[in-house]
DNA sequence: TAGTGGTCTAGACCACTTC
DNA sequence: AAGTGGTCTAGACCACTAA
């Protein structure tokens, strides 16, 4: 027998999921908690753990003064490998991110992205990714972008001293690194890249994230790790994002390997 | 100022986050509700709230009877590429997700797959892929991946009638298809896979998904959808993954495009 | 049988929003 | 001031595990 808080969870999510045909269409009010109490539904605390529920789910969100609304499918942001054109960065002065807005159709402003940057020792993981000794030092350049007010996911780079030191990049000046961002700076320093390797996998968030991150109760973030070579197989950048898990999704075209041709290489 | 079981939980995730070095160590008892309940820590119900954060935050696991535990951290298994390697099930007889498996160290047992197939009508997302119109039927072909008695991940594949009719792909027997599996099967059609895109996002797990896949409560899934493409850019499947977000992590490696030069495609 | 977490209640009170 | 969800308490009782 499932808990009664469950049942009563799974009858609005169940109305809430047939969408606009339903009882509750994106936007509507649930039944404030009170009502549902005088229905019989249980005790204020067990309707509440049903709520609790839905919104742990992503259904719904909850807010005191406004009610409990159902929440909206935004759709989500497709990030492609062409975000990372060089025609963009090196050619023009776009930076990658913005570069992949404009063509989103979403408005550009200035300050969407807050940086500051800093001289460590690189964390274990970091240290690995560039294949440096452990204590070697790093450049850090932690940015927070935002859309609007909303932070969307934070990004950080972490590059070998010797690659950036007095370049631009480690002007501790808010912005995306001046015109061109990131991959301009090294393509000026004679670090072109060439490819790349890109690690995703999906956890809960910790409470400091929902925190920076404005996150709705409940939802996961999507970790990234991307590490960026030059033709020549030197690591020039390895960076960690931590996205909001519904707001992106990611997408790759690659061929179907096949290891008895032995024609390239992947 | 944050709610007390808010500040509850976050005393305990520090100590845990500290890891082998802190008081709670992977595998460590948390100490008991009742326990915390007499220093004063609040309610039982304060408690358990602090408790259940904890839980939604992947950090611990609680059942009755055992006591509330750190959660070991399992290493992710890796996804790349390679796993399709057409060398693998065209020339062998191994099933991609078995010889991926055997890769990694781990041992195969079989019927770790369950199967069940039938002729529907393809649900928009399918036949907006195969680009089919609506209410065209597919075979969809659904499997629940797992490891021992652990359930790791679902995989529904959606095959057009003109492609698979007749074949083994559509024969509802248990097992992976026979050996090679449903891309061998293409093969053998005629129908040789080329190149794919995949598409991956996180989103929280629904309830059903909480009972099927056996996750801790909290614990997000991961999203594939997969493309499959002949030569001549035939989609010859299309396949809905959903993984328990913590044991999987996806890699891809590409090259940086350049749309100024005209040479590749990407 | 004893010990664990989980559910549920009834009610007081708090925090935020809207009017 | 009125109305919303959120927190907290005290206590009863349930469900599962282990000895």
């Amino acid at each position: 027998m499932a808990p009664k808080w469950r049942v009563l969870a799974d009858k609005l999510a169940e109305e809430i999921r047939l969408g606009e045909q339903g009882k509750y269409p994106p936007g509507a009010q649930l039944p404030q908690i009170r009502e549902l109490v005088e229905d019989g539904e249980g005790s204020k605390s067990t309707v509440h753990q049903a709520y609790k529920a839905l919104e742990a789910e992503g259904l719904v969100t909850s807010s005191r003064g406004h009610g409990t609304v159902v929440r909206q499918r935004v759709p989500l942001k497709r990030l492609g490998v062409a975000r990372y054109d060089k025609a963009k960065w090196r050619d023009g002065d776009e930076v990658a991110f913005i570069a992949d807005r404009v063509a989103s159709g979403r408005s550009y402003r200035r300050n969407e992205q807050t940086q500051t940057v800093s001289r460590i020792e690189a964390p274990p993981l970091v240290a690995a990714a560039h294949g440096l000794p452990d204590g070697a030092e790093v450049y850090a350049r932690a940015r927070v972008v935002k859309e609007g007010d909303q932070p969307t996911h934070t990004l950080t780079s972490y590059y070998r001293p010797e690659h950036v030191e007095g370049t631009r990049i480690v002007d501790p000046t808010p912005g995306p690194a001046g015109r061109g961002g990131g991959f301009k700076v090294l393509y000026d320093a004679g670090y072109e890249i060439d490819h790349m390797k890109e690690q995703i996998f999906a956890r809960p968030a910790s409470s400091d994230e929902v925190k920076l991150l404005q996150l709705p109760p409940g939802e996961p973030v999507v970790e990234l790790h991307r590490t960026t070579y030059t033709a020549s197989d030197t690591v020039v950048e390895f960076a960690i994002g931590v996205h909001a898990a519904s707001r992106f999704a990611w997408e790759y075209d690659f061929e179907v390997p096949d290891s008895a041709k032995r024609e390239k290489g992947q």
